[in-house]
DNA sequence: GCGTCACATCGATGTTTGTCAATATCTTCC
DNA sequence: GGAAGATATTGACAAACATCGATGTGACGC
């Protein structure tokens, strides 16, 4: 058991950003933030977020093919990315993939955008 | 002076971000939204904003460049990306160029990871 | 074990992006 | 107008990225 935990070994990015307004950010948070945007900064990946964002629970990669125009290896790299980044959680069940969206990384992503003191 | 108002011609991409939860989330919409955060992609841009953000104002170019780590042109070309993309104001001052965030643009960025029905 | 299906991975390819030296452009002063 | 300073733009280059056909891997049924 305690073998399998030490698999896990790299922290998704999207599990610490640091807020934009931080009063101090080190290269390594500035880089961690930029791969976030980075896994978000393709259309067809928006796309597929907002899929799983609206789906009543996780979703098959083959209905995911079919909402995006790309390819299956197209889509499984995307999803991966996504996946890396933690903003998606993979689920196998059986021969199928299921895909849905990490509620609590997403969120806390929106949350770095807190800019504080109200400046008028 | 209407000549001068008729030149703003393409909106900013963060002007009009759809939230990753709409029912409804066309490919312009998508690919807008993607524009945003590839600005954002880059650690380096990510610490821009951060300086910009924690400043009593707006900031002249010599000393962004200063902070960031950069030549000059790599500098300068970030920071048309960010202005660019509506997350930051640019403003000349006779010889110095100045840059601000755009504090709407990055708080209307941040709600759109609002993922709405609390799912527990 | 074999065959089938789902889908992840690989490799080739074309496109995009980040970097900097060089240069162009703009502002200001004499 | 010319010189100096600030900074935006350009072009070359290397690295990263998105795409897809081919293939590898895993799950499942017979």
């Amino acid at each position: 058991m305690s073998a399998v935990r030490t698999l896990e070994v790299a922290e998704a990015p999207a599990a610490c950003c640091t807020p934009l307004a931080a009063s101090e950010m080190s290269e390594e948070e500035a880089d961690n933030t930029a791969r976030v945007f980075k896994a978000l900064a393709d259309p067809h990946r928006v796309r597929i977020v907002n899929v799983l964002a609206t789906a009543e629970g996780a979703v098959c990669v083959c209905d995911i093919t079919d909402e995006v125009a790309l390819s299956q290896p197209t889509v499984s790299f995307h999803l991966k990315k996504l996946v890396t980044a933690g903003l998606l959680d993979r689920e196998q069940r059986g021969v199928w993939a299921y895909y849905s969206i990490n509620r609590e990384a997403l969120e806390r992503l929106g949350s770095i955008f807190q800019l504080g003191g109200a400046r008028t």
